[in-house]
DNA sequence: GAGTGGTCTAGACCACTCA
DNA sequence: GAGTGGTCTAGACCACTCA
């Protein structure tokens, strides 16, 4: 099976240009404001015309900021309300991330089931990719997820101890085990982006137990790294899922 | 196998709300313009200033029509120089559709190989994908695909013949089997977007021996829908990746 | 009706490209 | 230096939400 290690890190941003417009100096405040927890996931940013005074720029300007954030969904709009931190704590939301599908239907029902969790030492490789030392103490959680009453996808998720002190069993099975929405709430830490590789592999003895394949079976692999705000890793995943009745959904262009 | 008529269509787009603003129709004029070829692939459009006169809007409103029409990678801004259709003539941009990675480095090399071209009978799905009668005729081709001198992708593409009257392989491989920089240059069809569907599944004798697996190894399996401008579908594709030594890459969020 | 984001304009000036 | 897209401003007005 490949090692999780085998992963890069996201392309890292080419070096920033001399020039840099007043907008994007308004973004990157903006950012530091989520990133140190000033706005929460859910909560409303200050109006426009607030940030604009504040921060003594035009609306345009500060419209321009907040429209980079938007995009990269950050931020929502909602006219006539205000502008919000995205949360994963809505049920639609929960999903953004999930590209897995049943063939003919939508996915109306997610149910998480969390198998274990424990503390073990990072490897070189997760080390690098989490941006820690050797050694740096992890906490790994695994969990099966089954789609629409049909248990397709076996995954298993590493975290920097660090990050999420105290995370154990009751507080995951609390949440109905709901991963980016617990980070949030129970940890300030807020999944914005992700990188993924898919591979085809074959299911090993025990994985294929787990989601009532033979072994042999052909699954696909998805490894992950999660980033928060300001793209800083803090998760690492690898999941392995049964595509007979499913499927690993993507838009291009 | 799954069959390819297991694909759905796109998501059909929202029904348009009763206010569209105007950047939204001086966008629609301008997608008007490029499907009907006034601009072609690689050249410029007129300057923003021009294209407020001809609308007679301001610049600004302008400067929004195009980029959304830019963050879609139909147009491409260039400081200073103008603004182009985008195209697939280029190196750079003749990857932008492939999201298949080798795991340790990047994409120096691709060789794309003709296997055979004939004419068939669109079934029930590629006809309702393709929006097309059932019975209608397509092209189907078949290739291969190198990265880096490792021959690891085999796929077998369908494109409605009415379109593509008169490929044949020896306008395949004067162009070098180079499809979406073919179908631009050659017949006009621009393609812009795409849906794929990603499963694991089993190398079958036949693909196995083309990509030198074993019969039954895993391998990746995309379908492929792809669009010209309005979202028109005019290719179908499945792909199968040897991903021993190779990833479909995917950024989340 | 007050407050929010969304659209549109007009104009100034900047960064960049190319002859 | 002329022409392009990129930034920024100030201000008017519109669409929408909510009390």
């Amino acid at each position: 099976m490949v090692q999780i290690g085998a992963m890069m890190k996201r392309e890292p941003l080419p070096p920033a240009p001399a020039f840099q417009p007043l907008y994007r100096q308004i973004k990157a405040l903006l950012t530091e404001g989520l990133a140190t927890g000033e706005w929460r996931p859910g909560e409303p940013i200050p109006s426009e015309i607030e940030l604009a005074h504040r921060y003594k720029v035009s609306q345009g300007t500060v419209r321009k900021a907040v429209s980079e954030l938007a995009s990269e969904n950050v931020l929502v709009r909602r006219q006539g309300r205000g502008t919000f931190v995205a949360t994963h704590a809505h049920v639609g939301t929960q999903l953004s991330f999930l590209r897995i599908t049943p063939d003919g239907e939508a996915v109306r029902d997610l149910e998480p089931t969390l198998i274990d969790l424990r503390r073990q030492r990072a490897d070189a490789a997760a080390a690098g990719l989490l941006g820690l030392a050797a050694g740096a103490s992890l906490i790994r959680l695994r969990r099966t997820l089954a789609i629409n009453g049909r248990c397709v996808v076996f995954e298993e998720v590493r975290l920097p101890a660090e990050r999420f002190r105290g995370l154990d069993i009751a507080t995951v099975t609390a949440h109905g085990c709901l991963l980016y929405s617990l980070y949030e709430s129970a940890f300030g830490v807020k999944i914005v982006a992700g990188s993924e590789r898919v591979k085809a592999v074959c299911a090993d003895a025990d994985t294929a137990q787990r989601l009532c394949v033979q072994p042999g079976a052909p699954l696909l692999q998805m490894e992950r790294v999660a980033y928060t705000y300001g793209e800083i890793p803090v998760e690492l995943r690898r999941g392995f899922c049964d595509t007979r009745m499913h499927h690993y959904a993507n838009d291009l262009g």
